[in-house]
DNA sequence: AATCAAGCCAACCGCTCCGTT
DNA sequence: CAACGGAGCGGTTGGCTTGAT
């Protein structure tokens, strides 16, 4: 349509964020809150795209966000979501407040297609959908949302629907009820914590710790020091609890954003609202080295029986608002 | 020790959706 | 009601890291 690009392509930073920049866009939406990204980059004088901005900030400068080992259970409900709603990641991330779109985006391409290949493969096709959606290798990536939409008139799409949730519902059942003592969380991360793997500072966790430590601290220096991943002994997950505190703020903005777009992250929405209670819960125990994602909306799908059916969370009004 | 290949992840791009005028 | 603009989403890519030879 001729639209003009978002940003000026000339005079725009691209590639890895630096620690000053960071730092601008942290101190800037710590001011003015997030939104309004097109004005970020003139206010902050930052030279990046608003977009580069907003997805900076909402996949790794946002406090609360949990990074790398996934554990099983989260795996589990990744698999099953992605079998229920396609590669609509957005939605499945609100069921999971502590990870971005883009992260278990990537967990399912590097992992989790492989994964389920292999159980098909191996003869045990424990999941229709998500299986058979996969494509293999890199950048094959078959939408599954979109090929579900393209290939299921209306009225056999609930009656799949139906099928799947089903399905999902019982492996859900198992995943839920998994007794995980888990690779706990917070001792694999910190394993797991590349020391080797963060010589850039754009995936170094522990910069945008200290990067955010300083921020929650009142006058804290914002973490203008916090320049060069030197080990201190913060690792990300320690940061991840620090951050929880700032749930009301941001965390809540990404659920209601995808929920603007889809009916399953709807219901996600219904949660932001106890942010306080709910997501200080997962704070605690997930942030702490517990396995805790923000299963409450599910598990009172799984357990309320035969009430309270996941179709009376998500408004299935019109399934192609859903599709 | 050097080279190559594969894996992984952060970031970009283009499209779509939604709200506003 | 239509057009426009901003924001969000999903797909894809580029570059770094790690492991194998």
């Amino acid at each position: 349509m001729g639209r003009p690009p978002c940003c000026d392509k000339v005079g725009v930073k691209k590639g890895p964020w630096t620690p000053e920049e960071d730092l601008m866009l942290v101190s800037y939406i710590q001011e003015h809150g997030a939104g309004n990204w097109r004005a970020v980059p003139t206010n902050t004088g930052l030279m990046r795209c608003s977009k580069s901005c907003r997805l900076r900030w909402t996949n790794y400068l946002r406090p609360g966000i949990k990074r790398g080992n996934f554990t099983e259970q989260e795996e589990k409900l990744i698999v099953h979501l992605q079998a229920l709603l396609g590669n609509r990641w957005a939605a499945i991330a609100s069921y999971l407040p502590e990870r971005t779109d883009n992260d278990i985006k990537n967990y399912w391409n590097t992992h989790l297609k492989k994964k389920l290949k292999k159980m098909q493969a191996a003869g045990g096709g424990e999941d229709d959908g998500a299986a058979s959606e996969g494509g293999g290798g890199r950048g094959d990536g078959d939408g599954g949302g979109k090929s579900v939409k393209a290939a299921a008139p209306k009225g056999q799409w609930e009656r799949r629907l139906q099928t799947d949730i089903h399905t999902a519902r019982q492996a859900l059942r198992d995943a839920l009820s998994l007794d995980h003592p888990d690779p706990s969380p917070a001792t694999a991360a910190a394993a797991a914590t590349p020391a080797g793997s963060s010589a850039a500072y754009a995936s170094s966790a522990d910069n945008i710790a200290r990067l955010l430590q300083g921020w929650m601290r009142p006058g804290g220096g914002g973490g203008g020091n916090g320049k060069g991943p030197e080990a201190s002994g913060s690792t990300s997950t320690t940061a991840t609890t620090q951050q929880q505190p700032q749930c009301s703020g941001e965390g809540a903005a990404s659920a209601s954003a995808s929920a603007s777009q889809s009916g399953a992250a709807a219901a996600a929405t219904a949660q932001t609202p106890e942010c306080s209670t709910e997501t200080s819960k997962m704070a605690t125990g997930g942030g702490a080295g517990g396995p805790a994602p923000a299963f409450s909306m599910l598990e009172s799908w799984l357990l309320d029986d035969g009430g309270m059916g996941l179709m009376d969370v998500v408004p299935l009004g019109d399934p192609s608002e859903f599709f």
